[in-house]
DNA sequence: GTGCATGCAAAGTCTTTGCAGGATA
DNA sequence: TATCCTGCAAAGACTTTGCATGCAC
C-alpha cells in the first residue's frame, strides 16, 4: 500500500477526506499514458471493483482539479473534458487528429520571456500555457 | 459590397452555395476580435435582422469548419467550442482564466523544427499546432 | 427542376444539481 | 457526532439529427 499512500497523503494535505473513489482516481489517472475522459476513468473504476457513480466520478474530477490536483484539458474536435494526473504546472501533447489519440510531451519549447512579453502587452498577469501539436499518429496515416 | 464579395467568393472557390447566413457569418467572424461561440454568432445574426435558426448556425460553423474558411477552438473552463475567421494556418490566444475573455496573438514561437521532432519520435505526420497562454486580465486582476 | 440549405421539433451527449442516506474524521 | 461524500434521479447546457419546405444554381 505505498503508492496509495502517496495519493492519501495529497489528499490529506489539501483537506480533503479519504475515500476509496478519490484515492482510485488519482491512482488511475497517475499511472495512464495520456488524458482520460471521465467515462474513462468511470470504466476503470467498474473494473477495478469499485463501482463508483458516474455524478461521483464528475464531482471528484471537479474537486481534485480546484484542488491542483489534476489537470484538465480540451481537444479540438471533441468536445469532453480530458484530465491528468498534474505532475508538472503545465503539459503538451501530441494528439492525432483522426482517431484523438492524446501523447504527452515532456519538452517544453515556449520561454517564459515570450509568454511574458505577450502578457505585459495586453496587461495580463502570467500563470501558464498550453500547447498541442497536431498530426496523424502511424496507425491513421 | 465589396466586402462580401470577398466572402461569396471564398465559398464559390469551395463549391459551397451561397446563402446569407454563410456570407454574414463569416463576416462577423472576421469582424470579430476574438472567438466567438455559436451563440454569440447566433444573436449577433439576430441584431443584424438576419433570424437563422440556431441548428442553422451549427450546421454553418460545421461546414465552414470542414471547407477551412473558420478555426475552432476550445477553452479550459468552457465546454463550448469557439469559432474565429481563418486567417491564418494556426492561431493562438491569450486567454483570462477568470473571464475567460480571449486576445488573438499575432507572433508564433514554436519553430517547425521542435513540432516536428516530436512527431518523428512517435512517428506522427505533422499538420499544425495551437498554443494558449494563460493569466489573468486587467479587469480580473 | 434538382439538389442543397433551412426551420422546427425532437433527441442525443455530456455535465450539473438536489436531496436523502452513508462514510469519514 | 458533525461534516463531508455518495448514489440516484432529474434537470440543464450544448449539440446533432430527421423530415418537410424553400431557395440557389
Amino acid at each position: 500500500m505505498q503508492e496509495n499512500d502517496v495519493y492519501r497523503n495529497l489528499l490529506t494535505q489539501k483537506g480533503l477526506r479519504i475515500t476509496d473513489v478519490r484515492v482510485k482516481v488519482l491512482e488511475i489517472l497517475d499511472d495512464a499514458e495520456s488524458p482520460m475522459t471521465v467515462e474513462d476513468v468511470f470504466t476503470c473504476l467498474r473494473n477495478m471493483m469499485i463501482p463508483a457513480n458516474l455524478s461521483t466520478v464528475y464531482r471528484t474530477m471537479d474537486v481534485l482539479l480546484k484542488n491542483g490536483l489534476i489537470a484538465k484539458t480540451t481537444l479540438l474536435d471533441c468536445n469532453k473534458s480530458m484530465y491528468e494526473y498534474k505532475r508538472v504546472e503545465h503539459k503538451h501533447h501530441l494528439v492525432c487528429i483522426a482517431c484523438n489519440r492524446m501523447i504527452s510531451l515532456e519538452d517544453c519549447p515556449i520561454n517564459d520571456e515570450y509568454a511574458r512579453e505577450m502578457c505585459r502587452r495586453q496587461g495580463f498577469e502570467l500563470t501558464g500555457h498550453k500547447l498541442e501539436i497536431y498530426g496523424l499518429c502511424p496507425k491513421c496515416k
